[in-house]
DNA sequence: TTGAAAGCGCTAACAA
DNA sequence: TTGTTAGCGCTTTCAA
């Protein structure tokens, strides 16, 4: 220890942390004494002890790694969400979310971990293991795209308003016959045409308001694609089946924009022009730049924005003040992957 | 604390932990008085401290979070390190690269976040700053695809003899005039074409040895274009400069894959049939569904045994000894975007 | 301006 | 089988 080496014991401390008087010679004094013993500045791990702060923030990814970063909507906010949190000292520990039926319902490093603040991205549920894990850690607890509760604020979009407006975009272009490829709808993550009792029993949030968002505008879906994940190729799968049909639909709505390309691909590889055989939208707002020379229809979300809200909460939380939930708005952005319902 | 509502001390540990001997009507009752007093087990803060260990992995992204994330190649290295790592019951600590010229050398939490190892994401030197940090702090380092040096261990794969076997099957196919898009040289991150002075001064190993393993093949090239990061877009920008010249090359071997997907898309535009007017080749192995119906030809390598190579070394270092380098092999695999030479 | 002492919560060694 | 004690490294009173 630098203080053996010098003269002092806690001077040292003020001799790094600069806070505190302290004299210039003898900080010279302690500081050429550390570096000779290789000493490189306090030990973190005391550090902690003493503040009971870790400066870590728990992010738990609401699916395998390999799934959620294939996402670009994930990776987006997460960010916006490093971003901030570094300019205020905080680090982001990465969780893998609960990875299938055969796993244990939390990972070890809900149970154990040290955290100050967690962030659940993606799907929470009020009876979420997770989230009552952490509640029972005393670990408090910002939702993103979650079900607010009690204690507990979320920050989310206005998904439902924005997949209102998309579905009258639709409708106003003429298309009667839509169908939709929606998001997973709970852990099982099926894959397939759903029936009217599957549709009653979504759990997942976002799948639900985005699909109350297209009935609010007074559409008659006919067909609901439900997909394991939004990822291009089950967009692709679902695409192929529904514009396989005998009364093909005349525009398809994915809930999300990988899931549309998907849908894209699927399309020309049937040998279907878009948007003048069939009209693709989705939702998110990426730059997919190899879907080129098409640009996506879609409802643009501020998803650095989204990361930088989580960041602000986690602050809010910290400072001992129960944040806010927040409902960013969205916007619809019409590209060229839309048009007229084909007569 | 529980030991004041139970009856003892560390018998309460004993009881959180399982380890040692204790009666089990005393574990009862302290695990009762701890549900009651909303005890939730030892706080990991204290335990760090007695330990020494964190738990904890910080792994130093080689790049803005936003740029990196959106290459499946550091996606899958990341999940099969967190895989690995989720095991031994550590975590991973996300830490920004250096961001570029304007931003600080290195992140605040290399400089200070508690950490058992380090792994450095691809590309350190020798003088790397983050490097030369923890190495002062006496945090153990694992590279991956970086420059072993005494006393710290890296991962990568045979990149060079990939590129040549690559290089060579163009060759056999007919091709003498072949440029090639590289990975970037250096944290400056230019694009476009590069001169010998520049050719001379390229700092990241991997695109060096990629470059080598063309030239080991025999192939003179016809031009090398430098992009600032293995993204699609920039893959396109180079593909449209390199297949606009007078003397169009009659194949393009980039060295990732989404860089070559961009020069395919960029064929696609300029009226280029691929492979007939042009063959496209490039480097990992990835899965692209939005390329099809062509699927790359290209040299796979082991993403996920990177990560979970990188995962032992951990795991060695944490166990007190020293990490062999490692090598991993990869293959070529030919697909739909490589065909004789047109005549 | 510096030093001494206490205590953050934990576990391991030892004693009872 | 349980309790006592010490100490991990730090920062923050408080006293000198």
């Amino acid at each position: 220890m630098a203080a053996t080496a010098g003269v002092s014991v806690s001077t040292a401390s003020l001799a790094f942390s600069g806070a505190g008087p302290i004299a210039a010679t003898t900080r010279d004094r302690v500081l050429a004494a550390a570096s000779e013993l290789g000493y490189s500045g306090p030990n973190p791990l005391g550090r902690q002890l003493r503040s009971g702060r870790s400066g870590i923030v728990g992010v738990v990814i609401g699916d395998a790694l390999r799934r959620s970063f294939r996402d670009p909507v994930s990776i987006q906010v997460l960010d916006g969400l490093v971003d901030t949190l570094g300019v205020l000292g905080l680090g982001v520990l990465l969780i893998p979310g609960s990875t299938g039926p055969g796993a244990p319902l939390v990972d070890p490093l809900v149970e154990s971990a040290a955290m100050d603040v967690a962030v659940i991205m993606w799907g929470s549920t009020p009876h979420d293991p997770v989230l009552t894990t952490l509640r029972r850690r005393g670990v408090p607890v910002v939702l993103l795209e979650g079900q607010a509760t009690e204690g507990v604020a979320a920050v989310g979009i206005d998904d439902r308003a924005g997949m209102a407006v998309l579905a009258q975009h639709l409708l106003d272009l003429g298309h009667r016959r839509i169908a939709t490829v929606t998001l997973p709808f709970d852990q099982a993550r099926r894959s397939g045409p759903v029936d009217d009792a599957r549709l009653a029993a979504i759990e997942w949030q976002v799948t639900r308001r985005r699909l109350a968002g297209v009935r609010d505008a007074g559409v008659d879906l006919l067909e609901t694609w439900e997909t394991p994940a939004s990822l291009v190729e089950h967009g692709a799968d679902a695409g192929r089946a529904l514009l396989s049909r005998p009364d093909r639909p005349t525009a398809v709505v994915a809930q999300s924009d990988l899931l549309a390309s998907g849908v894209v691909l699927a399309a020309r590889e049937l040998g279907l022009r878009v948007p003048q055989d069939v009209s693709v939208a989705g939702f998110d707002g990426l730059d997919l730049p190899w879907l080129a020379p098409d640009s996506l229809t879609t409802v643009v979300q501020p998803l650095q924005a989204k990361g930088v809200a989580v960041g602000n909460a986690v602050e809010a939380l910290l400072a001992g003040s129960q944040p806010e939930s927040v409902v960013l708005p969205v916007e619809l952005r019409v590209g060229t992957t839309s048009g007229p319902a084909p007569s």
